[in-house]
DNA sequence: GTCTATAAATGGATAGAC
DNA sequence: GTCTATCCATTTATAGAC
């Protein structure tokens, strides 16, 4: 009837995120999600044959996501030219916001972390999506960053690791609560900036 | 009728939380703990007014946890008589295996870091636990070593945020799944190790 | 202190009208 | 594509016997 129910099945997935995120898949009904979509409770059946078709739905959707951040990585690895603490930091944050906090990611990242202690296929996305597509894309550009002698050899997978932790630990501190607010952002990316300050003088070469 | 009767309350209380720390409070059943604690589930309401008052119970005892994990803390800081690389990473494992891994600790914050996204009294334990007591106790550590002159004059703050955020990042990434097994903690304290590694001779004086 | 029985509410899902 | 009506399983919680 109304001009937004041009796709009410993408609703359904994105409002059922979103509770999802909050409470876990168990503990909210379909009538929960149908409530937030504004629809009764059997018409969620023409859309998914059922509550767990919602959820695969959210999942399969993951598989395009972790490529299009691959790509992310890869633009950023192309517009290295020089380095220089601000830029550095600057760039950690970026990856704050534009990663984690990404409007797709952030409630998908908040259902992992819950589903994960009790679906495997959630752990094992959660482990790609924050773990191995961050610290691989983390790797290159500093591999990328020692060929060009900005900053001093080392070993780039250890750089990875103590760079991406700061940014996790920051993230995870800070936006993983009920509700992550501006203030609760802003409060992250200047424990980065903070921190990450460290980081960079130690990488850098010694004048 | 059996031995174990002394405390069934205590044990519907361990049940519980082993089942929250899977799968959430709302999805486990008073069926689903009285199944584990090997009572029928109207029993459970001679020991808990309700379901509700089994997770107050669970969540009232973390303060006198809070406590213990702080003394502990200090016996650390008292300890402090010089530092070399290898007891400075070995104690870094040693807080991931006695703190984070901790028997009664590790469900508590997996059930915390579920519970977190939808109530805000777990979600202000979960930053008590996880990041202000631990920043807080490490940074009067460096603070002693600072001291005594075992590390370079720096922030107490910065170097309590970079070391404990290696620490938090190898336990996210390892053992906070369906199940830590041994494989999953030698991995983290791995990690642990080569990390703090080059942490360590970021903090010491050059020679 | 644990049991059987049962009430009352909630949740997943289907049939069939419009 | 959405609705009303309904079914059946699960869940929380209580009453009362032993």
């Amino acid at each position: 009837m109304k001009e937004e129910n041009i796709n009410t099945k993408l609703k359904i997935q994105q409002e059922a995120l979103r509770l999802f995120a909050q409470r876990g898949y168990k503990a909210v009904s379909i009538r929960d999600i149908c409530k937030e979509v504004g629809i009764k409770e059997s018409s969620i059946y023409y859309h998914y044959k059922n509550k767990q078709a919602i959820l695969d739905a959210i999942l399969n959707q993951t598989e395009e996501l972790m490529d299009q951040m691959k790509t992310r990585f890869n633009q950023v690895f192309e517009k290295i030219q020089h380095v220089e603490e601000e830029a550095f930091c600057k760039v950690a944050v970026a990856f704050l916001e534009g990663y984690l906090l990404n409007e797709t990611m952030y409630p998908l990242i908040k259902m992992l972390a819950i589903e994960r202690f009790s679906d495997q296929k959630a752990a094992a996305i959660y482990q790609k999506l924050l773990f191995q597509v961050p610290l691989e894309g983390q790797e290159k550009i500093f591999k990328e960053m020692m060929d060009r002698q900005f900053i001093r050899e080392d070993e780039p997978s250890v750089l990875a690791y103590n760079y991406y932790a700061i940014i996790y630990f920051a993230f995870e501190r800070n936006c993983l609560m009920t509700q992550c607010e501006a203030q609760h952002k802003e409060q992250a990316a200047l424990e980065i900036t903070i921190n990450m300050s460290k980081f960079f003088r130690g990488i850098t070469c010694h004048d």
